[in-house]
DNA sequence: TCGATATGCGGTCAAGCGCAACAAATCCGG
DNA sequence: CCGGATTTGTTGCGCTTGACCGCATATCGA
């Protein structure tokens, strides 16, 4: 029973908690503010500062210049010596950056490969960035720990990664890997559900307290959930896997002889030879379809019949999540964003369609905001987490 | 900012939340138990016992006789005295139930209704019931509040009902009508969604944190969620309603002619005509499709088509649910039970050949615990909601 | 009957937050 | 340029609460 949540130290703990939780999340705060936010005495605010201050997690800084009446109150911000470390291991690149606890991105590296990284490899590339930075740039830098954003299944627990297709890793203790490599506390998470974390905390779906994020990837479909403001992550972190369900309903009869999931119907590679592209970035490939579809006839009914095609599976996909979970938010990244930006009424309409109608009033489409820092963000977040939990015990 | 969660006060209040939850989940506790429970002090639980009697919400009992060395300790257990009103209105008739604290049924009615019941009629109905327990049997009850288990969307920020197809209610602000006639605080919810709350604290999902519940019912399929041991609702609380999905994959070309949604193609109706029956009730339904299996073999090749369809059908739906939620349960009621328990090996290997493997190996698939008590619970327990979250707020 | 175990009870202690009074910094109006 | 109004930091005090300690008490087993 170690929580201590019912006792003086659990509230002092959780107080402290909160309040580095809002600089971390809401950047400088003046210490009025902070009394505003938590409900807390202005004094014990200047308290729970001080000692973040003294912990080394945050810093005090002169009043900003305000044209208002009253005395000036000194603003609180997230110590910028405090690091992450959030690393990605791609098919063909690994992206390891230095994430400040302000959520801005300090030092950034994409160290390509030529062929698959092992887990071991990734590992010591890990540790050898931080190595660099330390005697470099980063070298008044506190590292808090590493935060992996893996395309595959992670194992909550203990950070294995049960499967990642693309990397050719099975039951790989990456997490193990990393922490005897660089000798910092490791997390490890899904790459779609660290996105999910990164656009409910800093992109698109700030402050919602349900949503559903979907990413659209070379290799799938993945995603995440945000459910009562925190991210969902099942028993075992498997979490949000959309891409292998199975919308629509199988005509009659037939015993489902296509076995085909979403993310084999609504794909990036199909979109690409739609186009006839083979490999593209997401603008490149978002360019060549609407100049497809300003086109030749032809090739443009086509284009467009395959759009069609995979908005109407996925506004069926999109439409049994909002039946479920009734969000308030549906964030779509990657070519699903393109997918929608090329047509956003259409895909509402869809999904509007096959949704139960008070649902479906709820919810809101977007587009995801972060662009290509939204794994380093999401990593960052699953390496702070531990240190915004319980700022005393993690960094007393 | 009212909620004092940083203070002392917030942490006294939630201290007695924790112990009165305690002794009302799991009955009757002993205060050497509750401080092995919680971990507080003994004095402390001593202290928050006796302020739990005072308040007139526990009682304390001579020690149980035990075999064991020591001195015997005293028993908290919820004080009977405490009721919820639970109400069910369904098409044709309302069933009004008092619950104890302790989850016990101390009394219950069945009105039979020979038309539907409009809302005003619900709430008379229930106050008239009240009336007559207040002068009868439950003379020295207290009333804790009135829940309503309503067959169709709820919104959960004023308990209005969006929309009962089988009651024929729109928009009938149910709430407020009870709250009216009867003075009584009242929650609505709709009646899926708190059996699976019921289920969750009482029944068949006892301390599992991640579980989906499905229940099939005459009127279609309804369900709920728990995710990290709370219910989900979503924004406004229309969450759980799997019979509007649509699982399995179109098949290519056509554009999803049929529109069948999950409670069109699993539905008890088809299950009945396939028996030749007219309306029956749960295991009449049961031994009448065992008995066809073993009956002529063309009656029995048909009926075991017809649940192998049904049982495809459900299976694709819940691996979608099992992909996206990682869940460790999944509870099953209604003739959804019936259908699993035919043939339980058949649904869940239909299940696992669907989902993620990983997924699929966490996940244990369940039948309801509770039978027809299970609306009374869930709705009583949405009337305790208030009293159990702050007992000095509810009860002071 | 006595020792071992476990609990209740009362008192003391320490910690954390709210509160109130005072001081400081800013704006505004004359 | 000055004084009042306003807002906020600072400081010391007091209240509340739960932990801890010592002692009394209750039960069981030898």
């Amino acid at each position: 029973m170690g929580d201590r949540s019912g006792s003086f130290d659990g509230v002092h703990r959780r107080n402290l908690a909160r309040v580095l939780g809002l600089v971390h999340l809401e950047g400088p705060l003046s210490r009025a503010r902070l009394t505003a936010l938590t409900g807390l005495n202005r004094s014990t605010i200047a308290a729970l500062a001080g000692e973040l201050v003294e912990l080394g997690l945050a810093e005090e800084r002169a009043p900003d210049p305000t044209n208002r009446v009253g005395r000036p109150s000194p603003v609180v911000a997230p110590d910028p010596r405090i690091v992450a470390i959030a690393v990605n291991p791609e098919v063909d690149a690994v992206t390891i950056a230095a994430v400040g606890l302000g959520g801005r991105i300090e030092a950034r590296e994409r160290i390509e490969v030529d062929h698959l990284v092992a887990p071991e490899e990734t590992a010591r590339l890990t540790a050898d960035a931080i190595g660099r930075w330390r005697d470099g740039e980063l070298r008044h830098a506190r590292f808090a720990g590493v935060g992996l954003a893996v395309p595959g299944l992670v194992r909550a627990s203990d950070g294995l990664v049960r499967f990642a297709p693309h990397l050719e890793w099975r039951e790989a203790p990456i997490r193990a890997f990393v922490e005897e490599a660089t000798g910092l506390p490791t997390a490890v998470g899904n790459d779609a559900s660290l996105g999910a974390i990164a656009e409910h905390l800093f992109g698109a779906g700030r402050g919602v307290d349900d949503l559903v994020y979907l990413n659209g990837g070379a290799s799938g479909i993945g995603g995440g959930l945000i459910v009562h403001g925190r991210p969902v992550g099942g028993t075992s972190g498997y979490a949000g896997e959309f891409g292998q369900n199975r919308p629509g309903i199988a005509s009659n009869g037939d015993r489902r002889a296509a076995g085909g999931v979403l993310e084999d119907e609504v794909s990036r590679a199909r979109l690409l030879d739609a186009v006839g592209l083979r490999g593209a970035d997401e603008p490149t490939l978002a360019a060549a379809i609407r100049s497809a579809l300003e086109g030749p006839a032809g090739d443009a009914a086509r284009v467009a019949d395959e759009l069609d095609r995979q908005r109407r599976i996925l506004a069926t996909a999109l439409a049994n999540a909002v039946n479920v979970l009734n969000p308030s938010l549906v964030i779509l990244g990657g070519f699903l964003a393109t997918l929608a930006d090329l047509d956003p009424a259409a895909l509402r309409a869809a999904m509007a369609a096959q949704a139960m109608p008070a649902a479906a009033d709820d919810v809101d489409v977007r587009v995801a905001a972060l662009g290509e820092d939204r794994l380093m963000i999401g990593a960052a977040e699953a390496a702070f987490a531990d240190l915004l939990a319980d700022p005393l015990a993690a960094a007393g």
